[in-house]
DNA sequence: AACTATCTCTACTAAATCGGTAGAGATTGT
DNA sequence: ACAATCTCTACCGATTTAGTAGAGATAGTT
């Protein structure tokens, strides 16, 4: 299971993707668009941007927007940045490779190589799969459009 | 990461499927070969043992066998059993079907449909994957045979 | 300069999970 | 009677998770 930081820092950032490259919405609207407590969300964002995906500016005209295009963030970027690696066991991660305590035999180990081919499955979705894919065929685009009282969309300066 | 405790279960499934099919082997000497703590080890066993996965006998000439063939155990199964769902979302697990709290449209949400696709893929492998096969091919085998002071094997009467 | 809207940052917390330990009990064979 | 083994419940400390609180910095407006 992936944790609820993660799915709200993918959920924020498909939002993001859904205004026209460089402008930005308010922390506030993005809770609100996705149903994430207001405070937690702007924790998430702020590691997002210390992490170079998304930029900011403070004060009446602030706001949140990508960094880079959609197409360019991956989910695996995503995913090992919040809840840490894809590989279902440490000696198998590409981020935070840690032998085994227990394991004497790393090249022999019997369930390494069984969860060696988990780790690249599940690592092929994710590297392929960008905030601009999940986008697509949303109905975030729609309702965006359709909404009157929807978020605020602003140009960063 | 799967947790350490599935992976003693695995581990501890993988060398008692060493032993001729009906053969029992000990906790304590489960415990040593694989290096997991034995208290640990008996509350997994016992865990084992009421999911119909291992048989067990008390007293003198008591301990742990398969109560099925090797081959037909899986790694899902077991992972299943300890760690939960196989599925990084609630809404996407067989055994344990949530609704995410936050999310409106199911059919429409944005991950769902990536981590779907992740999934399928890690459920394809771990599915297919028996200890019976991480059990060929490790050299467990030929460790049991060689080793003058190894595991005790034992007929479960 | 004052005011207001926004992001920034650190620290705190309650609850759950993880990895393990303790210890008494039940069963079986000798 | 005794020794070896599995059985069962309860506990425990550390870590992680999912937030919350609140003071501060910055930018635009008047």
């Amino acid at each position: 299971m992936i944790s609820a930081e993660a799915k709200y820092a993918l959920r924020a950032l498909i939002m993001l993707a859904g205004v026209p490259a460089g402008q930005a919405l308010l922390i506030q609207d993005i809770a609100e668009g996705q149903n994430i407590p207001r405070k937690f969300l702007e924790r998430i964002l702020l590691n997002l941007k210390k992490a170079g995906i998304v930029q900011s500016r403070r004060g009446q005209l602030g706001g949140y927007a990508l960094l880079k295009p959609a197409s360019q963030i991956s989910f695996a970027q995503v995913l090992r940045l919040i809840d840490g690696p894809i590989a279902p066991l440490p000696c198998l991660s590409i981020i935070a490779y840690r032998k085994c305590a227990d394991c004497t035999d790393e090249t022999h180990c019997e369930i390494r190589q069984v969860f060696a081919q988990v780790a690249e499955a599940s690592r092929e979705v994710l590297e392929k799969a960008s905030i601009a894919d999940a986008f697509a065929g949303s109905p975030a685009l729609e309702r965006l459009e359709r909404d009157v009282s929807g978020p605020r969309v602003r140009t960063l300066r």
